[in-house]
DNA sequence: AAACCAACCGAATGATCGGTCGGTTTTTAA
DNA sequence: TTAAAAACCGACCGATCATTCGGTTGGTTT
């Protein structure tokens, strides 16, 4: 792996475990075994090693989302509504680093002054809902979904799947139990019981 | 106001807008007024600050919904949860730096190295979920609420609720007119549509 | 009035931070 | 083969950080 690359996983990890601030460039370079000044080769500031680190969060997590939506066509909306559900659940634990920058408070903070940031934080939130609000416009179709408007719908029913991923990051308590009951709450919230 | 209570308002107003780590001592001297020395004498490090901060918040979370509590009985379940859906995104609004603090990821992470900075989360989040559990049985008794686990029927509520609070400080959506439809959503969820 | 004490001050300290720079090695391409 | 370019190195820099410490103040107790 090039030492670019080991720079870039090395700074995930940081960033997501200690945060922004939190996070050493002298650190950083012991771990990767690269010199401080390679690393201020590669990326001009340490603004702009978490911008690319932000960047590569995007993009895998976007690839992953696309890659699931084609696995899965031919289903009535609520079944594919659950199956995104599942498979945010199953990224959450194998992609941990990155959930867990996108839940930290920096990002969102870098966001106010930095357009780019700003930018890769949209796609990500787009794509999420985009896909919510398609599948539950397919269960009006076909009748297994009834709500009244999608996108609010979609942005409700996000903000429980992501509030139950924290609530398991934070570990104040157990919520890895609680896969069941979420997937009962998204088919009353849908369908409105039948 | 005394020294140490300006010193205790300023840092949790600077802690929850910048985060512990973003936080310089001298910045909260400056803001103050009082000098370094001053904060070291009232506070032994900056965390100890911190779980001072923490504590306040704790207390002040709590008091305010064993108030609310008291000024709402005799309704029915449902509509009792919905009260407090209500009072917690009032809350979010009146108390934003309160909650940024516990939005944050920062108070997690001293928990797993801090027994009181635990037993201060764990004490906010124990009371918000007996408060919609005991609402939530009460409703399954007057009938107006049925689900299986009144426990974990809690959880996911509040993650949904605090999801939105969280989606509607990050800015990256407008989720100021989602209040609407969280509420549908609540009702759904637990009546299974009825 | 002497002794005491908590509140308060701010200069000083050593550690650590992000970032620079001059130079060396490795890769690329002609 | 060679020259330019890219990757890499680590000592070094000034700024900033949390924290310390010797000393002052004003009120209370003895």
């Amino acid at each position: 792996m090039s030492k670019r690359n080991a720079i870039l996983a090395a700074a995930t990890r940081l960033f997501s475990r200690n945060g922004f601030q939190g996070t050493a460039m002298a650190e950083l370079s012991t771990i990767t075994g690269a010199a401080t000044g390679t690393i201020f080769h590669h990326f001009k500031n340490k603004e702009d090693l978490f911008l690319h680190v932000l960047k590569d969060v995007k993009e895998s997590v976007l690839e992953q989302f696309d890659r699931h939506q084609q696995t899965c066509r031919n289903q009535k909306g609520i079944e594919m509504v659950e199956g995104v559900i599942a498979f945010y659940l199953h990224l959450a634990g194998t992609m941990e680093d990155q959930f867990l920058i996108l839940h930290r408070h920096y990002p969102y903070q870098m966001a106010e002054t930095s357009m780019v940031c700003r930018s890769h934080l949209e796609s990500i939130y787009t794509c999420l809902l985009d896909i919510f609000e398609e599948e539950i416009k397919k269960g009006m179709q076909d009748g297994s979904i009834a709500v009244d408007s999608p996108r609010k719908t979609a942005m409700v029913l996000f903000a429980m799947v992501d509030g139950i991923v924290r609530l398991n990051t934070y570990r104040v308590y157990d919520a890895g139990t609680l896969y069941d009951s979420l997937i009962t709450a998204c088919r009353r919230l849908l369908t409105g019981g039948r």
